[in-house]
DNA sequence: GGGTCTCCAGTTTTT
DNA sequence: CTGGAGACCC
């Protein structure tokens, strides 16, 4: 095996004892090098449940397991621990509740919307009057989390008057009920599932030690998208023996906005002193043309960076093309059409083309260039299937009926359809069981003991104590999950709900889909013989870990997705759409003031800087997925908001040098004289639309009439 | 309490 | 143009 890897990769599978910074640029065989290591540090007689890898995805953790299986044999690969970081904390935390402090053997993992729910009914009750967005909210929770300041220590900074701005204030004050509120209901969020193992190994050395003994090899994956608490996560667990191999790549550091800090990787030397460095600098998979212009989009690149080039080790190839097309329209039809084209040369699986563009916004028009060509494709991203309200819906019915004691999963039904039981049925409810220490679903048990309690709330509580019971009889009746669930959406009527819910019927049948869907993943589950209670329990608590969701489509199609969600992926052909300033770099990067708002927890001065680094190091992902095709693409107008505008190209299209691409216009059917001049086009404008149209700003937005 | 209207804002997103 | 959230009226 050692045979076919280049001297850096060789180093990286060799080193031994102590700490291992990998340095993989794009397409530099990265995995390769990781699987390669396990099994050989396996080969040296390291025992395989001594061995950790981390990484972000199920997907990512996945693939690496089966890679080292291929290896190494199920035998050995089975030892290995091989999972996200959430998924290691949920481990630890599930292992030490006792050291916790918690009662039984159980906590509830809140997700993303779970904690939003939270903070909404947060701000409700505290009536903070305002308007505030709860994501920048949450976002910065997530900050002072991981950077584990207390909400005492916060509210002090904020009298010290170190906090800035408004967002800083109401923050400081939802945190601590956010926080109590979680731990009232024995449950964490997915900060906590790391932060919370951190805070117990700092308190309990015992603890700490027990799992370094446990664990010998530390690996992880895509260093540079950690955070904070990642990294004291990994520094503890390898305090002892230091073996700690991290890799990834600086400058694929696309997640700052979300957390993740550049600065773990660039300052991984300093953090673990005496570390090696290794640097994959070799680009197997791109074509030397697509490279090429990779290596501008980096060269431009600013601020602190690992020194590293980009060595082609593959022929120039096709030339990397640039189509300016008159509108998104033009855009999505071009690339249909090229798609089709490249498919019917015969050379090209619809699986080896993406196309990728930096919001999801943009991709209706995509979708229908591919639907009408009938070119089938799949898309990633987007409001995630479990997220979906009415999934949701059903999914925190089947919670309560597992466990009444699941406060989160009651109050989100316990007005849905509603019942008549509203906002202030709800607090006198949650006021009852505070005020004689009951829990809520107690309450709403017996709701005639509410003083004042409205006959059509009672009547209510009545309906949805009956609609519970009557789940948890199926349950206990031993019905597998797909016959319960699908008894909660008819006593619940769902589907009518759905369907009188949305005036749009597409709408409707998308969500009713959605639901489909998700009773398709229960009759799935039931078929493997994972129907039954107490499995099923777990799967719907570990549920916002994802880690059995939309089983991977194998099937053959063209990838939709937004250029983060291309990380790590790689295709034949890669259209990147969209190429022009405020779309990409999107305007919240270069806009220092929304990017402050944005980016809570960080140096507020850098900021601005910081993300139009990152919207390049974004481009120089996207660009670096192509192996033998690229198109970057731009529209000279798009409509924004229900207004049409002039766009200009993007800066990272501007610096490439003409010499490293070819050029084509792509003009609107319906006005081919639009190209050229700003003026030329307001002519057109005038024609079609009528008089009035400005060529530089805004435009009334006229529908344009399909040919 | 519930349905309807109006207003506003509008990246990226895994776990 | 959209969707979501709050205001407002019945």
């Amino acid at each position: 095996m050692a045979a076919e890897l280049n001297p850096a990769q060789r180093a990286a599978v060799e080193h031994d004892l102590g700490p291992l910074l990998v340095l993989a640029g794009a397409g530099s065989g990265k995995t390769r090098v990781v699987t390669t290591r396990v099994a050989r540090l396996l080969e040296r007689g390291v025992p395989a449940r001594s061995i950790l890898a981390m990484t972000f995805t199920n997907k990512a953790a996945a693939e690496m397991h089966e890679r080292v299986t291929r290896l190494v044999g199920p035998k050995a690969a089975k030892e290995l621990t091989v999972s996200t970081f959430h998924r290691f904390g949920l481990t630890v935390l599930g292992a030490e509740m006792r050291a916790l402090g918690f009662r039984g053997s159980r906590f509830a993992i809140f997700d993303q919307a779970d904690a939003s729910a939270l903070v909404r009914e947060i701000l409700r009750d505290i009536k903070s009057g305002r308007n505030y967005d709860i994501g920048a909210i949450m976002a910065r929770i997530s900050a002072a989390k991981n950077a584990f300041v207390e909400p005492e220590a916060w509210e002090k900074a904020e009298l010290e008057g170190k906090g800035e701005d408004a967002y800083d204030e109401i923050a400081s004050l939802v945190y601590p009920r956010y926080l109590a509120a979680l731990r009232s209901q024995q449950a964490f969020d997915f900060d906590d599932l790391i932060c919370e193992v951190v805070r117990l190994w700092m308190r309990r050395p015992d603890v700490l030690e027990r799992w370094q003994g446990r664990y010998r090899y530390v690996i992880v994956d895509e260093y540079q998208d950690t955070n904070h608490a990642q990294l004291e996560l990994t520094r503890l667990l390898g305090g002892a023996h230091r073996n700690v191999c991290v890799v990834g790549d600086d400058d694929q550091s696309i997640y700052a906005w979300r957390g993740a800090d550049v600065r773990n990787i660039l300052e991984f030397e300093s953090h673990f002193p005496g570390a090696h460095v290794v640097k994959l600098q070799e680009n197997y998979r791109s074509s030397k043309a697509i490279l090429d212009v990779a290596s501008v989009v980096l060269a431009r690149a600013g601020g602190k960076r690992h020194a590293k080039g980009i060595v082609p080790t593959r022929q120039s190839g096709d030339r990397v093309q640039v189509v300016v097309a008159a509108d998104p329209e033009v855009e999505a039809s071009f690339v249909g059409s090229e798609i089709q084209r490249l498919l019917e040369q015969g050379t090209l699986r619809p699986r080896d083309v993406a196309v990728l563009y930096r919001s999801n916004l943009q991709s209706g028009e995509l979708e229908a260039a591919l639907k009408e060509r009938q070119i089938p494709f799949r898309m990633i991203g987007g409001t995630q299937f479990y997220e979906r309200k009415e999934v949701k819906d059903l999914i925190a019915y089947l919670r309560l009926a597992l466990d009444p004691n699941d406060e989160m999963a009651l109050r989100r039904v316990i007005n849905y359809p509603a019942r008549g039981i509203g906002d202030a049925a709800i607090t006198k409810l949650g006021a009852h069981a505070t005020a004689n220490d009951s829990t809520l679903w107690a309450v709403v048990s017996r709701p005639h003991v509410v003083q004042g309690l409205p006959p059509a709330a009672i009547e209510g509580c009545r309906a949805l104590v009956r609609l519970v019971e009557g789940t948890r009889a199926r349950f206990e009746r031993g019905a597998l999950s797909t016959e319960v669930a699908r008894a909660v959406v008819a006593d619940v009527g769902m589907k009518e709900d759905i369907h009188a819910g949305s005036g749009n019927p597409q709408a409707a049948a998308r969500r009713w889909g959605n639901l489909e869907g998700m009773l398709g993943v229960f009759a799935r589950r039931d078929e493997r013989g994972l129907g039954e209670r107490a499995k099923f329990a777990e799967f719907l608590r570990v549920l916002a870990l994802r880690e059995e969701g939309e089983e991977e489509d194998a099937t053959d199609r063209v990838t939709l997705t937004t250029m983060h969600g291309a990380k790590g992926l790689e295709f034949r052909a890669v259209f990147v759409v969209g190429l022009e300033e405020g779309l990409m770099p999107h305007a919240r990067s270069t806009d220092a003031r929304a990017t402050d708002i944005a980016n809570p927890g960080g140096d507020g001065a850098e900021l601005g800087s910081h993300s139009i680094e990152e919207e390049r190091r974004l481009f120089y992902v996207a660009v670096t997925r192509a192996r033998d095709w690229l198109y970057l693409c731009r529209a000279r107008m798009r409509g924004m908001r229900g207004k049409v505008m002039q766009r200009t190209p993007s800066r990272f299209l501007l610096e490439i040098p003409a010499e490293l691409y070819d050029e084509r216009e792509e003009a609107s059917p319906v006005a081919p004289a639009l190209e050229h001049t700003k003026a030329g086009a307001a002519n057109v404008l005038a024609a079609i639309f009528g008089p009035g149209s400005s060529p530089d700003g805004e435009i009334a937005f006229i529908p344009r009439r399909r040919p």
